[in-house]
RNA sequence: GGGCCCGUGGCCUAGUCUGGAUAGGGCACCAGCCUCCUAAGCUGGCAUUCCGCGGUUCGAAUCCGCGCGGGCCCGCCA
């Protein structure tokens, strides 16, 4: 099975269970699988089966008569099995004990040969993946509904490349929107300067202004639409003023998504869309689909629209024909989203030329679509991924349900939308409109957090370089927020209160660059050098040492897991980025439980040797974990 | 009219898919612990019976049905 290809010692130790349990009990092997589970005190056993209630039925004997058969005849079976401690009944569980200095061994000398590959797997070799996120309007700063969006879809992607999938990751700046004709207009109108301000804040403080105008003055209007039309000419003097605006404000956001650690391969531009004949292309496409037809009279004669009604779920659409392109022949936003899923599994020809928007501080280029620049190849993809907010779960389904209609049943069935709910104020939700982010965009997040942090760094590091708090002070923050925003099951509102976001005690994102820290610490003043080969790891049997081994075994389970969990729900794609964080935390706490109460530095040997491994092999998976959380590594703090 | 999500101690939350042994955490609060590897830590205490009712089952926070409360969605809008 996929157990040799995640390599985990973990799958290893109850893959041979099964079997064992399979030949006793003579039952088929997915069927004992089916009744494993951790009891819920470790001092019960490692994994318990419940197979004695399920054989009760049929036998018409008690479980615990049974359960007692089982385990005797088990225990005699293990008992020449070094993997194995020894079984115990407990009424009705099964409960079974590994042997811990063999474990101790296993689990430690796979990490430090793996290092920092511990934890991966080529489980989804071959397997390609495009993901969009997160879409922010080229308009304003992102607040921090926008930064779930985007921590969400960094870590899917950094989750699906562990387990060996090849992602692209990519954006969608919409260019020619409202909001941008709106600015455009302003700034066409009155000469503003930013004045040294950080130019996407600049952007959203500007569209709360315009915004009042263009819905109590109708003239303001007028002229706003006169010019959202010049702006589908590029010639246009709008459209050169847009295009500079609309880059520094996407360069502005890209300095906030770089201090995240986010970075893209490709940025779609919208207006590269509207003038790549994609558009011309789709539609042609979509009239020789039966479901999809021009309509000739009612209300909406001219239109190009999805007939849904004869489908179960969008039968009770107010109207079920869904328009794509209006009457005028312009595209809709469903019609555009369908055009751009299509390009995104390569149902239609690339028909972009790239350039390099500009080079990132990870030392690679971000692409943007252009009308200029070179013709790339990004390949197929088995799979697309759409971080999006679950708002849009119906207008998602519509688009994945027209691909259907037009017969491209496996691109549609490999489309997925990965909602998660917003990110609000107690009793108001974030809107560019009112302006109600202010104070709360992903910077003035970020700004605040560090501040906090690095307070609590001067007094730690009194006498450290100003330099060294003001990066951990950062680093803090960011692993704070982004902690705080993963840790949160992504179908569940988030109520943004500071208090919380800057908590950096319990459960958040400090405590686990904490437990880092002090790892490292104890590896720095270890003189003896890390060699698996060389160290009897056996001693290792102690309760905190063994329940962090475990915890370590199961590490690359608990990855893969995550991505054999993206299941399609009525929804969405079911992402819980709550797993791993909550499998990190566990894993901090396990370690500082150990830290607390055993000595490493000043035990005797051969138990400091051992020990010392065991806090390398910690350090080494909680790393690995952080990495994929993108919370940042902090050496000393 | 129809659909989707959420409802767990004072507050926040895991567990719900795949039903099992006393429902895990965190914050807040109370009491302890730095001559010893960083106290952003550790130990102990206080507090819930999982929105309500009914059903299935040996067993339900978890599955099914009916309600209640909160949020979102069903445009030739954007």
């Amino acid at each position: 099975m996929n157990s040799n290809k995640s390599d985990s010692i973990w799958d290893l130790y109850i893959s041979v269970l099964v079997e064992l349990m399979s030949e006793i009990a003579d039952m088929p092997t997915e069927t004992i699988k089916s009744t494993l589970e951790t009891p819920p005190d470790f001092k019960l056993g490692d994994v318990a089966s419940t197979i004695a209630f399920n054989l009760a039925k049929t036998l018409k004997k008690n479980p615990k008569v049974i359960a007692e058969e089982l385990t005797a005849s088990f225990n005699e079976m293990t008992s020449q099995n070094p993997m194995f401690d020894r079984v115990e009944a407990k009424g009705p569980y099964i409960n079974v004990f590994f042997n811990r200095s063999r474990l101790a061994s296993d689990v430690i000398g796979l990490v430090l040969k793996k290092r920092s590959e511990y934890g991966k797997s080529r489980v989804f070799a071959g397997k390609r993946a495009l993901v969009e996120f997160p879409a922010v309007n080229p308009s304003k700063p992102w607040h921090i509904g926008h930064t779930r969006n985007a921590v969400i879809g960094d870590t899917l992607c950094n989750i699906l490349e562990a387990v060996g999938y090849d992602v692209l990751r990519i954006d969608y700046i919409n260019d020619l929107g409202l909001q941008i004709a709106q600015l455009t207009w302003k700034l066409m109108k009155d000469d503003i300067d930013p004045n040294g301000k950080k130019y996407d804040h600049f952007l959203g403080h500007l569209y709360v202004d315009v915004q009042e105008k263009f819905e109590t003055d109708p003239e303001v209007e007028r002229e706003i639409r006169e010019v959202s039309r010049r702006l589908e000419d590029l010639k246009s003097e709008e459209s050169s003023v847009s295009r500079e605006m609309v880059t520094n404000c996407v360069k502005a956001q890209c300095q906030t998504a770089y201090r995240l650690g986010i970075y893209h391969n490709v940025q779609v531009w919208e207006s590269t869309i509207a003038h790549s004949g994609l558009l011309d292309k789709v539609k042609k496409i979509l009239l020789s689909c039966d479901s999809i037809v021009k309509l000739e009279g009612g209300e909406k004669a001219g239109c190009i629209v999805a007939k849904l009604d004869s489908l179960e779920e969008f039968k009770d659409m107010k109207d079920p024909y869904k328009v794509l392109f209006r009457s005028d022949g312009t595209r809709t936003y469903t019609g555009a989203d369908v055009a751009f899923q299509m390009w995104k599994f390569g149902i239609v020809d690339d028909p972009f030329l790239y350039e390099v928007f500009e080079n990132q501080p990870n030392g690679k280029p971000v692409y943007r679509t252009s009308l200029k620049g070179k013709k790339k190849d990004w390949g197929k993809f088995n799979a697309v991924f759409n971080i999006i907010g679950s708002a849009q779960a119906h207008p998602q389904k519509l688009i994945y349900t027209i691909l259907y209609l037009l017969g491209y049943h496996k691109e549609s069935e490999n489309s997925h939308h990965v909602a998660y709910e917003f990110v609000g104020l107690e009793d108001e939700s974030f809107s560019g409109r009112k302006g109600t982010w202010v104070g709360y965009s992903c910077d003035d997040v970020l700004d605040r957090a560090r501040e906090l942090a690095r307070k609590e760094v001067e007094m730690r590091n009194p006498d450290e370089s100003d330099e060294f708090k003001d990066a951990v002070a950062e680093s803090v923050g960011i692993g704070a927020v982004r902690y705080r925003l993963l840790n949160a099951s992504p179908d569940r509102k988030i109520t943004f209160r500071w208090h919380e976001v800057l908590d950096f005690n319990g459960d958040a994102g400090p405590y686990l660059q904490y437990s880092i820290a002090r790892a490292k610490r104890i590896l720095e003043k270890y003189d003896g050098g890390i060699s698996p080969e060389n160290v009897d790891l056996s001693v290792l049997t102690s309760d905190a040492e063994y329940e962090l081994l475990k915890a370590i075994a199961r590490f690359p389970n608990e990855v893969l897991e995550i991505v054999i969990g993206l299941k399609k729900e009525a929804w969405g794609t079911s992402f819980s980025s709550n797993r791993l964080t909550t499998y990190c935390y566990r894993l901090a706490t396990l370690f500082s439980k150990l830290y607390e109460t055993i000595p490493i530095l000043k035990a005797d040997e051969p138990m400091r040797k051992a020990r010392v491994h065991l806090v390398e092999a910690f350090r080494q998976t909680m790393e690995n974990g952080l990495r994929l959380l993108g919370v940042p590594i902090i050496e000393r703090m």
